[in-house]
DNA sequence: TTTATTTATCGCAAAAATACGATGACTATA
DNA sequence: TATAGTCATCGTATTTTTGCGATAAATAAA
């Protein structure tokens, strides 16, 4: 074993799971904090702010594109990642709603 | 390598994915849904619930207790498991903080 | 055309996560 | 005391994740 049962629980369950899954790397906090500021968005220049490598990087760029949280436009040899705003909302009214679903008085 | 470089990040960060982490299997995220409902609290209810094994189940439920997004009690050969509505509220403004940091116009 | 820049991908190693059966501990009941 | 019920933990197998260096691909500049 090793693998997650997904088919075994709903889509909605998956779905939320998915998305924590993007988000339960430090790095990829990083990474996010990042790109909320808007000021940059070149892989590079996210390197040069995160103590990991080039190819690691790259790596968690991919896993956070897969999970609709970021798109990349390319911009000459450079690639242009930023947040998807459409998606990055989505998953916020996500997660408020499953919080939502246990309301202590 | 195979380990995440925690302490390269801050602990906001840190913290931020830890519950992400705790919330990224599907068979968690429906945990929390059974106990959302406060209809019970048994682990074997739960197991009932849910297509994985007892030891499976009572993994996830350490999981869950060890992000602190749970507590259990004991209450004669059973535990009685519940979300700690303490922590739930403060995981809640952790996410809602967080993704209020990308605030799309 | 050659060179530099930028990023993705490949291959690898180590560690963590997921799941299971078996077993142990602990309480309640017969 | 002996038995049944409940749950945690141990040991194991498999898969996934994390990270790195090396390399490839693709564009821009010299």
């Amino acid at each position: 074993m090793g693998t997650t049962k997904s088919d075994e629980f709903s889509l909605r369950d998956n779905h939320i799971a998915e998305y924590a899954k993007a988000l339960s790397s430090p790095a990829r906090i990083a990474i996010l904090r990042i790109l909320m500021k808007r000021e940059t968005c070149m892989c590079g220049d996210i390197v040069e702010q995160i103590p990991l490598s080039q190819s690691t990087v790259s790596q968690h760029l991919r896993e956070l594109k897969n999970a609709a949280i970021i798109k990349g436009s390319i911009d000459g040899p450079k690639i242009c990642y930023y947040i998807d705003a459409e998606n990055w909302g989505a998953m916020r009214k996500t997660f408020k709603k499953f919080f939502k679903g246990f309301d202590p008085e």
